[in-house]
DNA sequence: TTGCAGCATGACAACGTTGTCAAATAGTCA
DNA sequence: TGACTATTTGACAACGTTGTCATGCTGCAA
């Protein structure tokens, strides 16, 4: 038995002794067959353990219930992408649905190769988290009329009309900043993302709205933006603690940098006398001492509602873009509380 | 062009001038085609924006490089899971071939029917993190020759020879027991995930075993097993520490139990009280005061190595199955090393 | 000019499936 | 009985691709 081929229907058909396309409409169950051969049939393709041929099947059929989307994300073991993608599998479970994933790390040329991939595999449609600022990488299947829909990061194409399911990064910066604010700080560090992400641009354009509509000057020196691991933000964040005079407080604005700031406070024996805050949550946040403070996001639900969307589209749904747009509140856990050293 | 059906080399070879097969010539580099006729159908490709159907071209080629994989895992939402995959998608990518994945939230009735989809789709190969002892989920497709790599869990199938990856998780264990052990523990609380689990059960042996090993009695009342979310585990925990006499230490054979410990020990402030030793790393282990000591995993480096063991099997290697167990030390931070209160 | 090698190109079958239609069989009614 | 209908079954094309083979053309030597 090891290495034998594969059965195909004519295999189940020779066993059972009739002919192939009467195995494939028992197998899909179309009716009008004997229960005779319904039998027999179906004792066959238990005894050779038949599976139809998925590609063989969508490649003829010509119209058919969805079975694999396509998910580009960044990086699936950043816990905010790996619980989108729970999100979206969780919907695409209830249809019956596979999701094809993979990470770009960022790279827009992954990217295209991620999207074209996707794309040679017939995949039903697609849900990406584009770091390509104008989308050029899905421009040729927008254009076709794939069914796309956007994640966290809304991209930026005159005219065009699509679905967008993101959070309010900007609100959210600006929360996270008057809260810092509002317990007194006017010295405030900015670590964030790359701001030619999206997500970034607008947290980062969220901070400074914030500084500025109170009044206080933009200090460039205390916004440090890039790409990091949490380690490398951890080494970062504590040689900006180093200084003098140090911030009396920070935010950070993407999880990594929230993790590595944790860590580098912890570090100096700080994490009592800095104020910090996070976007997006992190683990454990409230078993530190202080908890940490933070705009959470519930990247589950952002995934939910994509793939939602993305069902209604794939349904038939030819309706204008939807675009979601979902708001959030700081979680106050003690971190982003604490007001400045009146000494300092 | 909104909406158009997607073009085919039927369509290429029309806008070229040209039969499809020589389409097809030109799309897979075959050569003895003219620069002319090169240039003429290249153009016409980028016009039209065709790409290769994947489907068509694997169901014809009779032998080729493999362009999917699958991967069956618990619940990408958790870290070991996703960091599994991480290491996967590394390998693969450099091969230039996807990772189809899906969750199966520990049913076996849900492993059952993502293996089945998974072979309907006709992946090259399977990545296996079965929680079904006897791997029955994966029985017909191991006797018909498809390579499958086990990670994690290792199958107990009389006389079969299959590739296995995985922690040590006994010799984890009994490392992780006899280090609370060695700090002057003799009555400790164990919890983990459900012991029908292969990891969940080696790891209860290997506890059980430290403990039979120093002398002392084995205390059923302070094992605890079963599977829960990180909420529910800090709850559950929470009410172990309430009993008195409560244990001098904890050992938390899983994630998601140790991420509930930290939380119910912090929640009773029993941080500096009761010593806490885990089963797999978690994030801001080290920023904790104390730090989390552990027996780490490295799921990253399981997934390559499985995914480097998948490939060697679809390059033609049919040698006898591989296992490798690997070994990990315990990382001290501090809650690991707590002693047990002597008024206690 | 003829013959032949060598190359470029195309025609056609096949992969495993579904959709269409025709054939064969059984059943009904005048 | 004969014609007509309904039901079961099978033959065959088609999906988009690759593999095999035949055809046509060019150039060169005799």
């Amino acid at each position: 038995m090891s290495g034998s081929r594969r059965p195909t229907l004519r295999d189940v058909a020779a066993e059972a002794g009739v002919s192939f396309k009467t195995v494939s409409r028992v197998v899909n169950g179309e009716g009008g067959v004997s229960e005779l051969l319904v039998d027999r049939v179906e004792a066959a393709v238990a005894r050779l353990g038949y599976h139809p041929d998925q590609r063989a099947r969508l490649l003829r059929r010509s119209t058919s219930a969805p079975t694999t989307i396509g998910f580009v994300l960044v990086d699936v073991a950043n816990s905010f992408f790996s619980n989108l993608l729970r999100g979206i599998e969780e919907v695409a479970m209830s249809r019956q649905c596979l999701v094809l994933a993979g990470s770009t790390e960022g790279l827009v040329e992954r990217e295209q190769q991620l999207v074209d991939a996707l794309v040679e595999r017939r995949v039903a449609g697609l849900i990406v988290v584009s770091w390509d600022a104008e989308a050029e990488t899905l421009r040729s299947e927008l254009t076709r009329g794939t069914p796309v829909v956007f994640v966290d990061a809304e991209p930026d194409i005159p005219g065009a009309d699509v679905d967008v399911v993101r959070s309010d990064h900007r609100a959210g910066a600006i929360a996270a900043t008057r809260h810092l604010l509002a317990h007194g700080h006017t010295d405030i560090a900015y670590f964030g993302d790359n701001p030619a992400i999206f997500s970034a641009r607008l947290r980062l354009d969220g901070f400074r709205r914030a500084i500025a509509d109170a009044g206080l000057p933009v200090a460039s020196g205390r916004e440090v933006t890039g790409s990091h691991s949490h380690r490398e933000w951890s080494a970062i964040i504590d040689r900006h603690l180093a200084v003098s005079p140090r911030p009396s407080a920070i935010f950070t604005a993407q999880n990594f940098a929230t993790l590595g700031a944790v860590r580098a406070l912890h570090h100096r024996g700080l994490r009592d006398a800095v104020a910090h805050i996070g976007f997006d949550d992190i683990d454990l946040a409230d078993a530190l001492t202080p908890g940490v403070s933070v705009v959470p996001q519930d990247p589950r639900d952002l995934g939910r509602r994509a793939a939602e969307q993305l069902f209604k589209r794939l349904d038939g749904d030819d309706g204008p873009g939807v675009r979601q747009v979902i708001a959030s509140a700081v979680i106050q856990r003690g971190s982003g509380e604490i007001r400045p050293d009146p000494t300092g």
